[in-house]
Order: C-alpha cells, then structure tokens, then sequence
RNA sequence: CGGGGUGUAGCGUAGCCCGGUCAUCGCGCCUGCUUUGGGAGCAGGAGGUCGCAGGUUCGAAUCCUGCCACCCCGACCA
C-alpha cells in the first residue's frame, strides 16, 4: 500500500475509503455490507452519542429499549411503511441448524425449525414501537410519551459504503407519542432543531433545515423535517431527519386515548433519528489530502505529543517535560496524549496523527528544551508556531476553540459557494455538472416534475428550506407557475 | 436483478494471451545493529491448499467446464 493517500480531486471514492480503513475508523466486514467499526472511531460515535443523548434527556426524552425481531404481521400493519422498506428487509425464516448429513463438519438449517411467523430484522422500529405503545396509552395522561432508543437497524442494501450506507448500522431513533397535533409537530421541529445545533455547533458541519418533498418523506409520515449538508465533492448528505406521523401508526394499531371529555382520539406521533451515517459527513466535510481533520469537539485524542530525541538521556529529560505539560492539559480539561514509542520515528507519528485528524501536535526536542518551547502544529491549517512551555495550558484550549470555529466557517463558506441560484433548465444541469452543490430553483410542486428532473439530472430535491421567502416564478423544468425555490442536488 | 471486471502471503501486486527452475516485487511482520526535527538504513528471517471442485496433459497459477466470493456501473436507499 503506498503511504500517501489518493488525492480527493483524483478519485473521491477511493480517497474516502482509504481514508476511512487508514485513519482506523472502520473497515469492511466479512460480512456482506456490514462494517466493523474500530476502537478510534467508535471513539468518535460515543461522543457524538454522549451529546446527543444529554439534548434529548434535557428536552424530557427518555431511553428505552424495543426488540430487534418485528413479527411480520406487525410490520405490515402500517401500509406505506412496510412498503417503503418491504425491498430490503432481513428476515428470520427458521430458528434452529443442524449437521448436514450431506457434509461432515457442516451445518444446515433445520427445514423442521421454520417459523411459523416470520421476523423482520427491523430497518426502524414504528411498528414494533407503536404495537407496544398501544398497550401504554389508555388517557390523555398517559400522554406525552417522549422515548428515544439507540439500537442497530438492518437495510439490506444493494450497494454499500463505509458509514454513508452499510447494511447494519447505529442509530437512535425517538418515538414519541402526543395528545394533539401540534404538539407532534411542535416535538418534530424541536428535534429538527436539536439535530441541526448539534451538527453545526458540534460537528462543526452547516446544515440546512427543511422540509422533504412527498416523494422524499419517510414511508408513513406525513411531513419530513431533514438537515441537510454538502460535502467536498459537492454531493448532499442527508444528516438527520424528523418526522411528524400524524395518525397514521396510532390508526395503523389502533393506539386511541380518552381525552379530558372522556372521548376516544388516535394519539399523535413522531419519529426521528440520526446515524452513524454522520461519521460519514464529518469526514467529508473536514478531511484533506492529509487525512481526517476532526473538530476539537469529537476528536477523541485532542493534542498529541511527540517526542523527538537521541538516546536514552534526552528521552528521559524530554518525557519529563512531555509529562509536566500533559499534566497541565488534562487539569485545563484537555484530551491529550504522549507518544512515547520508540518503534517509529518521529515523522511517522507526524504523519499518522495528521491521518487521525488529531487537531493539535506538540512536538518537544532538545533545541525546545534549551529554549523552554515546545512546537505546536495545528491540524486544520497545518501551520506551525513555537510557544513557551509554560503557556501550554493557557493557549491551547482557547486555541482548541479557534479551530472549532475555523472549521465551521470553512466549511460554511464552502457551502455557501455551493449554492446556485438558476431559472433555467440547461444553467440547471451545466452548474449541477461542473461545479456541483446545491441548486436554488423554482419547482410547481408535483412529483412529475420532480422525477423527469431526477431523470434528467440524477439531481433530487434535497429539502424545501425553512428560511425560504416566498417569491413567484416558474418551474424551472415544467415552465408552470412556482412559488418559492427549493434545494437540488446529487445527494449520497 | 441486468451490464462489466477481479480472485496469487496480513495488505497491494507481477506472471496467465504463448502450459515446463515460476511462485515476482513492494508494504507490513520477526531478530539484530545503526538511527530518531516530516512516513529510517543495512543484514538476516518467517509467512502461500495461486478462490473452490472437476477435466485436458508426462506436467496447470497459466488451457477447458462448473461453482463460490468480492468489486465497479445501473435500479433502490439514512
């Protein structure tokens, strides 16, 4: 394997999977479509889950937990919804193996252990949820029921991709349950929001905020609110989505409740989830030929030192150093490590943690220690400066912040150069071919048009932007009237 | 499921057309010494049912047949 990584502008898929399997995030499984998310990466996931879990618990959410297995029955009682999944769903036809007869050694499925019902690996939980549910709610005090669960789902998807689309993947997923409809729709635009704070202020990746078209929404809902962001080689990315059900699971399994007058109503829902799919936009977002660039705040490893020394005698004035200035990082709140191997050479740990995204560097040698300084690299620009050893603890964290918002502007101006406004059909597709990114455009509203420009473009309308003003014009494929612009793009 | 491609050491590969010292090279790994301010050097070493099963042949990684797996492009999708 070469040690450099392709170059994004050479080939992005390649450049991104390598990225991926070097940067020790994930790698491809044995199994058809899954991944195996390593130790570094998951790293990442957990704090990215610590964050979220924190929003939802403040906003009164609780976690729980719902069976892996939906009887197919269940699965089917929400129409659109199982149809909108029925295409790539896992499912458990038999419960038990033998030895085949036929093979010594080899094992068979037992033909006698066939399930009566078959199970469906959940691709989401609504029908396992709502059938559950239907058992808690009798009275408006039942009412609200705000309950999260982070679980693995299954899509048996055709083509796969590390992060972006495996075939089992990680997720939360929050259901809840309310006494009027605008109290669901109030909780779906909450969440929306929360998604779309936690992603910008957190991941340090712009989304923006809107509403699907109807053939985008999720299978079963009746609006889907989605953060959308754009990536390096100007593709979309789906970060998140939250879904306001209406009636349509409380009716699908009957989930009614006895209002304050003692009348019978169906309960009102939402649903809404984010996935280790957002591993994936935080790498395209951020990553450069080097490698990974993470944010300060998800970089499991904040500073990284190194030292850099001949023999034994300066290894050990030089750790002592390492030691006393990792002290004061970890008193200042600071993730940090010392690399203290001495199998590699210092420019290989350069280069590896550059490949990691870890935001800060510090290298300390002998020249250093005669001038009390140590060398401080920042990932992000990959400049370099000298500071004072004893200043350590006072520059880096602030320093720490200023990455985090030059990340976010970064990628904020990126996008904003990304998005296009066009009023005709060839500016429309020349602009989506050549320079990408999203495109501003009247739309009439129908699906028809909708698709004949996906035919066309391969481009999807991405979302209706909640900060849109009204404005009149024309579709920009059929001619027909239009009032306001939406979101194109070629989307992940 | 359609169209294309690939399976050779942990990873990446040469060899296949034209059968015969042919199992190649690089990375990684192990041992030792020298190194250490941007992916170290030298020396030695370990590691392979050439995807699987048949067939042709004196002889198969190489030719033939069947199977399996994976990848890419479409349809599908968070």
């Amino acid at each position: 394997m070469s040690k450099k990584l392709t170059k994004r502008s050479e080939d992005y898929s390649k450049w991104y999977n390598e990225l991926v399997t070097r940067a020790d995030l994930a790698e491809n499984s044995a199994v058809r479509g899954c991944m195996v998310i390593k130790p570094y990466g998951y790293a990442i996931w957990e704090k990215m889950q610590a964050e979220l879990d924190s929003k939802f618990k403040e906003t009164g959410h609780q976690n729980a937990y719902f069976p892996l297995f939906v009887p197919k029955n269940l699965f089917e009682a929400e129409e659109k919804n199982a149809e909108g999944f029925a295409k790539e769903c896992a499912v458990v036809t038999h419960y038990r193996l033998k030895n085949n007869p036929e093979e010594k050694g080899k094992l068979m499925v037992d033909p006698e252990a066939k399930l009566e019902e078959e199970l469906v690996v959940r691709p989401t939980s609504e029908a396992i949820i709502w059938s559950t549910y239907k058992n808690w709610i009798q009275s408006y005090r039942d009412l609200p029921i705000l309950i999260n669960q982070w679980a693995n789902v299954v899509r048996w998807e055709m083509r796969t991709r590390l992060f972006l689309r495996t075939a089992e993947f990680l997720w939360q997923e929050g259901h809840t349950a309310h006494a009027t409809r605008q109290e669901a729709l109030d909780e779906t635009i909450l969440i929306n929001d929360i998604y779309a704070n936690f992603v910008e202020n957190f991941m340090a990746i712009p989304v923006i905020k809107g509403v699907k078209s109807e053939s985008e929404r999720f299978a079963g809902a009746e609006q889907t609110h989605c953060i959308e962001a754009l990536m390096q080689d100007g593709k979309a990315l789906q970060a998140g989505t939250s879904h306001f059900l209406g009636q349509n699971f409380a009716k699908a399994f009957d989930v009614k409740f006895a209002n304050k007058e003692g009348k019978l109503e169906h309960v009102w829902a939402s649903s809404w989830g984010v996935s280790t799919r957002l591993m994936g936009a935080l790498i395209m977002t951020h990553s450069d030929d080097n490698g990974l660039v993470l944010p300060p705040n998800l970089a499991p490893i904040q500073v990284i030192i190194v030292p850099i020394y001949k023999g034994e005698e300066q290894f050990s004035a030089i750790s002592e150093v390492a030691q006393e200035i990792k002290q004061q990082l970890v008193d200042a709140g600071v993730s940090v490590k010392f690399d203290d191997r001495d199998n590699v050479k210092p420019g290989y740990k350069f280069n590896d943690y550059e490949l990691k995204g870890v935001p800060l560097r510090i290298a300390i040698g002998p020249k250093d220690l005669e001038k009390d300084q140590v060398e401080l690299a920042r990932r992000d620009t990959l400049s370099k400066s000298f500071i004072s050893k004893d200043s350590v603890a006072v520059v880096i964290p602030s320093l720490l912040k200023e990455i985090q918002e030059t990340l976010y502007t970064k990628a904020t101006n990126y996008r904003d150069e990304h998005i296009s406004e066009v009023n005709d059909f060839e500016s429309f597709k020349e602009i989506l071919n050549s320079k990408g990114g999203f495109i501003s455009a009247h739309w009439d509203g129908t699906a028809k048009s909708e698709e004949a420009i996906k035919k066309a473009t391969k481009a999807t309308i991405r979302c209706i932007p909640n900060n849109t003003k009204p404005e009149d014009g024309v579709c920009v494929f059929s001619g027909n009237p239009s009032k306001q612009r939406v979101l194109f793009a070629k989307a992940y």
